[in-house]
RNA sequence: AGAGAGGUGGCAGAGUGGUCGAAUGCGACGGAUUCGAAAUCCGUUAUACCGGCAACGGUAUCGGGGGUUCGAAUCCCCCCCUCUCUGCCA
């Protein structure tokens, strides 16, 4: 008995284009004046003190959303702790200024012969040092314990970002494409992959140790094929492809975002102390850490596939099989900087470009708009990607994509020059296009059948072949 | 890994204790000249923080940190990085 299923989408899921129209967010977000107001200072300066001293309630109100219980107790120790800088700084600054002149002034004197009128100065001179060093001793204080404190807050989400306190409450913006039905005697992926021989956990264990999967045969040609596929895909909507180191140093951790809050989650080289990436957003988006971009080369849109490594501590349990979580896998990842006012729609766009490549693939998916409790640290807005995978009966991430506004480049210093003349932060956004795992689990899941898995028409010639087995 | 050299503004490259945030050159930007352009000439040309509505003023930054000194790019100590040679190596 043959059980082949092809899903069978309407048609105009595979249009892209015709341009595309936001249906995600409150149209207010994109063009209405009076929150554009309210935007600029809030969404695109977020985290910037000054942001946080301007509008107190409102990123109380966002924080709120995640349920970051000591929201009130930071910020205004924040607040406190940045008054009590600016003062400290003032203070510091008259006395080093009156000090420069002093030296100004006995340089003159010394030169002229005058000994006696320098020593005479040189005692104020003393008194001026002391005075800085207590001011700059507490000003390092002040100054570590403030971005401590900042380094703990979470980036504030998006008007749009629904409440909620778990993955449960995310909100499924749609679901596109048919379920494949399968007979009672279909099969998971794990056991797919055994009978198949195309990928061998076993021996993964044997030379590194769990999570770690040895890919073979046509297990190994599809993974190369999938990673070409959504290359090409990336470079095809216009993403400059990069080939980033796969170890970070401690810096680039910090820009975005996985120090300190993730510490745990990296694999952390303590001889070089270098860190594996979890993702090739860290090395990517790290390349403008520190730079000021100038506008005409704005957006950047840049893409990569780098392995992925995750130790994921203490999250093994049921649900896990196979190769439904893996401390190594592979990624593609697209990476943009815009302006604050495209994010959004860049952001749009980069969904869309994920979606385009699920339906080449023709696997059923769906997009959530993922709630205050169960969103990234560091993001703003994050819409996940999930497909169905046939045999678990399941839903199963494959994406994640990001804005996370000027939260990673406070951090990073990533600016530009706006039209005033004046620096600004930029807004940064990622999304996985996309992580392999899952999607060769799905697709093997929903395609199997007696005499193999047929695989989508889009990947026979990456592959070298249509069908495994 | 061993030996040596070196890290200065967008780049190149001076500066070895006192108006040095830093000569000079290139590049970039603005202006003059030109029908237009090249050439030439004049000017501008970092970032962050503090104060100020602003104009502007102050402070800091010459790889990073510490020290000496009234005063540090310049002297001393530690660390990091880069380059050259030797060794090793895909």
């Amino acid at each position: 008995m043959h059980y082949q299923h092809r899903i069978a989408y309407p048609e105009k899921q595979f249009e892209v284009s015709p341009p595309y129209q936001s249906c995600f967010y409150p149209k207010a977000y994109s063009k209405k004046p009076t929150f554009a107001l309210v935007q600029n200072r809030v969404f695109c300066l977020m985290l910037q003190v000054s942001v946080l001293r301007d509008n107190t309630e409102l990123v109380l109100a966002g924080l709120a959303k995640r349920h970051y219980k000591t929201a009130e107790a930071d910020v205004s120790a924040i607040l406190n702790l940045d008054q009590r800088r600016k003062q400290l700084q003032t203070e510091h600054d008259q006395a080093q200024a009156e000090a420069n002149d002093l030296a100004r002034q006995i340089g003159g004197l010394m030169k002229s012969g005058d000994k006696a009128g320098a020593e005479t100065l040189k005692a104020r001179t003393a008194e001026l040092k002391q005075l800085t060093k207590t001011h700059s001793d507490e000003l390092v204080q002040v100054e570590e314990a403030l971005q401590q404190t900042l380094y703990k807050l979470p980036n504030v989400p998006h008007s749009s970002v629904p409440e909620g306190r778990s993955a449960d409450d995310n909100e499924v913006v749609r679901e596109v494409g048919t379920k494949p039905e399968l007979p009672a005697t279909a099969k998971p992926h794990w056991e797919l992959i055994e009978q198949y021989d195309i990928i061998d956990f076993a021996l993964g264990n044997k030379i590194t140790g769990a999570g770690f999967p040895v890919y073979k045969g046509q297990g190994a040609r599809l993974q190369r094929a999938l990673i070409n596929f959504f290359l090409d895909e990336a470079r095809n909507a216009g993403y400059t492809e990069i080939q980033p180191p796969i170890l970070v140093n401690e810096a680039s951790g910090y820009g975005t975002g996985q120090l300190p809050d993730k510490e745990g989650q990296m694999y952390h080289s303590t001889a070089d102390d270098l860190y594996l990436i979890p993702t090739a957003e860290v090395p990517i988006t790290n390349l403008y850490r520190n730079e000021i971009i100038a506008p005409d080369q704005l957006p950047v849109r840049n893409a990569g596939y780098t392995p992925c490594f995750r130790r994921e501590a203490g999250s093994w349990g049921a649900h896990v099989r196979g190769l439904n979580r893996l401390h190594q896998f592979d990624k593609v990842e697209i990476v943009q900087i815009t302006k604050p006012e495209d994010s959004y729609a860049a952001l749009d766009g980069m969904v869309v470009h994920i979606e385009g490549l699920l339906q080449k693939l023709e696997l059923p998916y769906r997009v959530l708009r993922l709630c205050g409790g169960d969103m990234g640290f560091t993001s703003a807005l994050t819409f996940d990607l999930e497909v169905w995978s046939a045999a678990q009966q399941r839903w199963l991430e494959v994406s994640s994509a990001s804005n996370f506004e000027t939260y990673q480049a406070n951090r990073l210093k990533l600016r530009y020059r706006g039209d005033n003349g004046k620096t600004q932060l930029l807004h940064t956004l990622n999304g996985s296009a996309l992580a392999l795992p899952r999607i060769v689990a799905a697709l093997l899941e929903n395609n199997q059948a007696e005499d193999g898995i047929q695989l989508p028409e889009v990947l026979h010639s990456y592959c070298g072949f249509s069908k495994i087995g």
